[in-house]
DNA sequence: TTGAAAGCGATACCAT
DNA sequence: ATGGTATCGCTTTCAA
């Protein structure tokens, strides 16, 4: 196995020093241009690349990215929003010679030290941070530690990085107004809990937006979870008819087919006596039959614009959120009108 | 925010040379036993760690492993395999100072730039190599990288690499027996291609324990993608009274959800009229209605195991296949006896 | 057993 | 515009 090329052997082909190579090779000023271009040559004729490990000794610098993730580990698969968003964040990482550093977490303690050895040991340069927490800790911790970071969503902490935005307001107004114009007058919504930022902010779109066609809300908090899903599905189906939601919007999609899959235990047919949605567009909700009424969505699309915003960032542009196409809604069999009774 | 102790900061207050202190630090021999106390004491003292850039500079070793993962982006969340073994992964890596450098992407060719760029800029050191193909270029081309590798299932070409196995013959001849003594005698599998090795050997042991048990195999390949599989249903359940089988048993769980969808779309009862099973344990497959049938699996165990061996064999250890706990049934709410005519 | 110094591959500063 | 040299944090000789 023939050693890598190093920048001295650049510097000796093309008769230079090395300072005059690294200098060429990162196309800083103070090089001749006919010099840069020839060191340039000499570089790829002889297949060299940085070291990132040497490089990162100087510069303070991993080229790389960390995604902490922490889920219950009986429950990690469940959830059909990463794969695709690690997918998007490779696409542009690739592209900018960076690799994505993934530690999977189960419990607060293992995540916050995954946190604090990622900064400390120099192995990343950033943080995305999905799954935001009212009042969530990692911003300050992030902050201390001096690295920098990317929400998804923004945090009703004070917070000095971007964020990542989708505006679910229309989407699921357009959820809501379907599912009346179906017919439905009492709507549920399957929420997360309020510690859970994004799922908050779904809960009090959907109440706003039922309201705002004149039908009545009813919201029962999970923590987003399947199993929670069944349950709270459990207890709506358990109302006395005359309360009894004739659709459930789920917060989630793993949380629709979870309650789905109990209304059909208890001989419910859907749609015909019970019409259901996600709220996070996903593929597996095309594979349940019936199929998932839900809103669209993109995770590799938030890959992209995550690892972009961040990796700007990370080389001195200032932060500056971004937005993405609103969420949509997806009609499939799952929605129908109430049943007449 | 203060600057990280050095392995200087170490010398000094232990009044030493730095050489010492990284002879102590690393348990090398050479170093006076009270002294080398006397290092490590103060080196927790002041809270020391090692940086990983500066060290992996001299030798040679990024503390990073390399998970290439090639998945059709549109089918990439459907896989309820990686979320847990990442998992299982992260608790061994974390546990001996490593990380995990994760590359998720959509062709072969970029899947080739991974494996060549990650071990070019030296940024892993080795790979855990999933999704055996025959014939499977990649252990080839890791080899002539120079770096490691861990391959989950044994690979059908010559390597140098050690293995993580795990027997699904005893759990595949309890399935089929179980089919059987329920009254199956059409029993259908719906696998993947031969060129995927896992799915080669899982449909030679189906088709062996079928005839075992004197009833009749029918295999309908297809590239493990719930599409296919849905498909592959409609293939099946299309034949003629007398062919079609009352049982199918899919490659994996998606597969499996996606067929039973077909199936109830057809008006079909799972099981009353068809009984369908999975072939890896998966969460969704207790979500969806009625709950799989199917294989256990622990993909966190798979995860653990891979992590420590492919570090041992980092570390220098001669390389030794592992073997997991055979696979076993979980008999759930998709399988019964077949309909009676 | 310990210290001193060279080197890993790159960047950055100070001369010229 | 270019060369020389110190430096990043650590490991590894080679002497003493």
């Amino acid at each position: 196995m023939a050693r890598r090329p190093t920048i001295v052997d650049v510097a000796r082909e093309a008769g230079v020093s090395k300072g005059l190579v690294s200098l060429a090779l990162n196309d800083r000023p103070g090089v001749n241009a006919g010099t840069r271009e020839r060191i340039q040559q000499i570089a790829t004729d002889i297949g060299w690349r940085p070291n990132p490990a040497a490089r990162g000794l100087t510069n303070r610098r991993a080229y790389a990215l960390g995604l902490v993730v922490r889920r219950d580990p009986r429950i990690i698969e469940t959830d059909p929003f990463f794969a695709a968003f690690i997918a998007g964040l490779e696409t542009v990482l690739s592209d900018r010679g960076q690799v994505l550093v993934l530690s999977l977490v189960a419990d607060q303690d293992a995540e916050e030290r995954a946190y604090r050895t990622l900064a400390a040991d120099a192995r990343v340069d950033g943080f995305i941070v999905t799954d935001l927490l009212a009042d969530d800790p990692r911003i300050d911790l992030i902050t201390t530690l001096g690295v920098q970071a990317v929400t998804l969503g923004q945090p009703d902490v004070p917070t000095s990085f971007p964020a990542v935005l989708r505006d679910y307001a229309p989407g699921i107004a357009e959820l809501v107004r379907y599912l009346v114009d179906l017919g439905h007058v009492r709507i549920a919504h399957v929420s997360g809990t309020d510690t859970m930022l994004h799922g908050h902010e779904r809960r009090q779109l959907f109440v706003h937006a039922v309201r705002g066609e004149g039908a009545e809300p009813l919201v029962v908090p999970t923590d987003f979870s399947p199993e929670q899903g069944a349950a709270a599905t459990t207890e709506l189906l358990d109302l006395p008819a005359h309360e009894r939601p004739t659709a459930i919007v789920y917060g989630n999609d793993p949380m629709a087919i979870a309650g789905m899959s109990v209304a059909q235990q208890r001989g419910l047919r859907i749609p015909d006596d019970l019409s259901v949605t996600g709220l996070d567009g996903s593929q597996i909700g095309r594979l349940v039959h019936p199929a998932l009424t839900t809103l669209d969505n993109d995770p590799a699309e938030w890959g992209r614009i995550v690892a972009s915003t961040l990796l700007d960032l990370v080389d001195g542009t200032a932060p500056v959120d971004r937005t993405l196409t609103p969420a949509g809604l997806i009609v499939r069999g799952s929605t129908g009108a109430p049943p007449t009774r």
